[in-house]
DNA sequence: TACATTAAGGTCAAAGATGGTCAGGGGGAG
DNA sequence: CTCCCCCTGACCATCTTTGACCTTAATGTA
């Protein structure tokens, strides 16, 4: 584990997958503590790893006895299938994609022969296209195989 | 060895031979270090000697802990398989390839789901890029997440 | 109650750490 | 002499890490 982010986002998906309940409940000074980071190093993993699109709701309090808590949502197509394609939206990033089809993966909606081929249509050296077209089509992409795979359902 | 990408090359295909799961896992800066060249001969090894057509799947990540990943693929000894790859070649139809689904499906090597996701990703309403560059994305995109399944044969 | 203090967490911009791209030069095989 | 392959360097894109400064909540104290 190379960088920090990964192992503080590791660090808190084991405890996820320990907890009984899918819930964790941390301090982000103690945990900033325990990796020898930067307090603000935790709003970044939460930031980039656990944000909504991806599955995890967040929630934060200040003050005396503040905590992060954070939730594992499950994913229910007849409710989140909307929401997911306006988080996809006109445009994607391939990194944001990518988030979207590990959660689809680990929420079992698509097997992992199937997320492998998300990613590979999702890739930027196979959709060569500039910028920021490249991210129109991908997101055309995504859609298109999501939808080709609601009808399954 | 009279040049260094070949000399790279043959580095990173022993590494590979000796890993035992078929994975790699290196850092441009160090191996260019190693090979006192530019880091971006390494990009050129890769991008001449590891396509995903030469059986390699190469990953790679930017920023602090970054790498490139480069996993072989398993070998298929079919001649099929590389006539397949002819046939879609560098720029592909959509009538063309959707045919080449029916047929990989009608093989079952690859599910009704998963032909269903290829035929979406091919869609001219999906790839919208004006011809001739439609087929030739159209073509990437089929081969790359046809290759991808082979990470699971 | 009002205010001060302490104890959390939040934001954002800048710097650091990698890898990617592309145009162009050099050299050898036909 | 031309073409193809190799190689480099300048410039680009992306991801991570930190630090200075801000906001909110609980608690102590007059």
């Amino acid at each position: 584990m190379a960088n920090m982010a990964d192992a503080i986002e590791q660090y808190i998906k084991t405890m996820l997958a320990e907890s009984s309940d899918g819930v964790v409940e941390l301090q982000r000074s103690q945990l900033a503590e325990l990796f020898s980071c930067a307090p603000s190093q935790i709003n970044y993993v939460l930031a980039t790893r656990f944000q909504l699109e991806q599955g995890y709701f967040v929630e934060t309090r200040r003050g005396g006895g503040g905590y992060v808590r954070i939730t594992v949502l499950s994913f229910d197509p007849s409710k989140d299938w909307q929401l997911m394609f306006d988080t996809i939206g006109e445009s994607i990033s391939q990194a944001r994609g990518e988030a979207i089809v590990a959660r689809l993966m680990r929420e079992e909606y698509v097997t992992e022969r199937e997320a492998a081929m998300l990613k590979a249509a999702m890739g930027r050296d196979v959709l060569t296209v500039n910028l920021p077209w490249r991210d129109v089509i991908r997101a055309q992409v995504l859609k298109a195989m999501l939808i080709a795979l609601r009808k399954f359902s």
